[in-house]
DNA sequence: GTTAGCACTCCAACACATCGAGTGCTAACA
DNA sequence: TGTTAGCACTCGATGTGTTGGAGTGCTAAC
């Protein structure tokens, strides 16, 4: 368990990961022997992969196979061995750049750009926003029983809300509800506008006082954001490349996580929760959050668009992922996305 | 071709097609002998079957196997031998009366329930604004450089916009500019609000001409509706359920086309096209308008909810799906979509 | 510590036999 | 003339060897 590696070892577990990575097949003694520029005969090899087995870090699918990595190897792997492959990443940067669109579209862009380039399946969320302020509300009479309620909250993100009156309200009685609203409740967070707060409101609001009432719910949801948290999936129908995955079972869960999107949504804000993580994670197997996943590894990465707005892109595909690559190009991304976004 | 079937030929390819559609398995005379009440042997049976299948209505998957239809006779079928099932329909009212929420739920709901219900992958477009009218719009400050128009279709959509201005603007002018806008442009089509309107405007408009250029970019937009047209899917994994769309080469071409949507968009808007039709219609095979689905069916369904708003629903499944079923969910879901919401 | 050699295991591929469902055809029957 | 029983035939599905090759573990020699 705790025994370290020699040197030897690392190098043959290496070459049993790279190799296994490529091709999905089992590898044999012999196959390593020459693999490697180890110049060992492949007995010897038998010998050291003997003991890896023992360690835990390759298996026999049956005797006279090959061996294939065990996730405890992949683990290893992602944190010792893996060096990010660079040239095959700067590809990506173009197709990106060129969008000066709405965010939806980008983060949907992305998603696709990820998908297609590396051959797995990708989701995108758009970025939360957490802790934050409104920016402006404001109540408009759209109808004679309607009243439409405009929401921003920071980082410019707009809701809107109909609310049906029974009666119909002057001009003037508009005119004060938004005077009321916005002196009381611009710039303050969700925190900030307690309860106390509100019944107050409502009193002064006098007899439109359920107005409020409708108002501030929609407030509270248009600040937390929940509800409709967005998520972008693109090339769920990679999952076909990998057999290890596209059996029927395995791939008809699959679809319907990607389809249910709930479970991605508690993939992706998994992450985000634990603040200092700026950074990739890698989930291998039943490290992963999500059950359907467990015979997938799945890549994480939480990028940033300043005032507190942070979103995550997953990349999901079969354990024998082409890790550095992976990491690799969601790197990028995330540089690229920053960049592209933070100007603002 | 042309030939007319007698009686009995009708009913034993109504049989054949039945119980194909229930079993899946191509079915022999012996069943047929059995399964109806023509009380005739298998000899007679295989007789009239080699009629029916020289007149291209059954075929064999190779000798010595049992029939199964050709789309033709669903066609057949469809057109002549259906007959809706009502019973298992009154099942779907309770899930979806309870609903009062936003549209986008509603349809997101609607997509679920038939998809569950019946056990095939369900699309359903939201409506579709045609011709109509500006409602309200109003241009609010806020931020410095932040200008937010909102913009009130008929039919309560809502649309957000959010016009970046260099120059700081005083309230004043944006009072001006928002009745300059609405005494115009409130209550008129897209038709009606042409370039030498937008052009008078700008010039009323004086210097802050090239905000009016922004908010009506956005209006057109609003009104035209294009771009987002949202379509929401459910059961894609459900095709995994019928053997006959699950090998990997057809299960991911339609996973794709459920993810990519444009194709989808086609199959909805395609049928508002043809003004008349607001009822069902069935497609088998390769009548489907979408490449991706020669091997299904697919049944759509037109919703209208009152001033010229019109969406769509569509049920993919394998061309032996239960059309009797399907058309009558979709029938029942319709008038309760319609119910609903035709009251606003 | 490394390597060659060898016996052993087990999967994959292939050939082969079997069986059962279903057909088409013919002859007999009402 | 329409219907039916009977029978030979076809062909996929299923099961059973058989074989070959890839890979291993072990032992003995270097």
């Amino acid at each position: 368990m705790q025994a370290e590696l020699d040197d030897r070892k690392k190098k043959i577990l290496h070459a049993v990961i790279r190799n296994y990575l490529e091709t999905g097949e089992p590898v044999g003694s012999r196959t390593i022997s020459k693999y490697t520029d180890l110049n060992l005969s492949s007995a010897t090899i038998r010998n050291e992969m003997s003991d890896l087995e023992e360690l835990g870090y390759i298996v026999q699918p049956h005797t006279s196979a090959g061996r294939i990595p065990t996730d405890r190897a992949y683990r290893m792997y992602v944190d010792n061995m893996m060096q990010e492959k660079d040239k095959e990443i700067e590809e990506l940067k173009g197709p990106l750049l060129q969008t000066e669109d709405k965010m939806d579209k980008v983060l949907k862009n992305v998603a696709k750009v990820l998908a297609t380039n590396t051959n797995y399946a990708t989701v995108v969320s758009a970025p939360q926003i957490r802790s934050n302020r409104l920016k402006f509300l404001q109540l408009s009479k759209v109808d004679e029983n309607q009243i439409l309620a405009v929401i921003v909250v920071e980082g410019n993100v707009i809701r809107n809300e109909m609310i049906h009156v029974d009666e119909v309200l002057s001009d003037e009685t508009m005119l004060k509800l938004n005077i009321l609203l916005n002196t009381h409740l611009t710039g303050r967070t969700l925190e900030e506008i307690n309860l106390g707060m509100i019944t107050a409101l409502k009193e002064q609001a006098g007899i439109h006082g359920d107005i409020i009432g409708e108002v501030m719910d929609a407030v509270a949801q248009a600040i937390k954001g929940e509800e409709d948290l967005e998520i972008y999936t693109s090339g769920a129908n990679n999952i076909f490349k990998y057999p290890e995955l596209s059996d029927n079972q395995k791939a008809s869960e699959l679809i319907n996580t990607f389809e249910e999107k709930k479970a991605l949504a508690k993939l992706a804000t998994d992450k985000l929760a634990d603040e200092g993580n700026t950074g990739i994670q890698v989930y291998i197997g039943e490290e992963a959050p999500v059950q359907a996943m467990k015979d997938c590894s799945v890549v994480t990465a939480t990028y940033e668009l300043g005032e507190g707005m942070r979103g995550s892109i997953a990349i999901i595909g079969p354990k024998r992922m082409d890790y550095d690559k992976v990491v690799g190009s969601l790197r990028t991304m995330m540089n690229e996305l920053e960049r592209v976004y933070k100007k603002d």
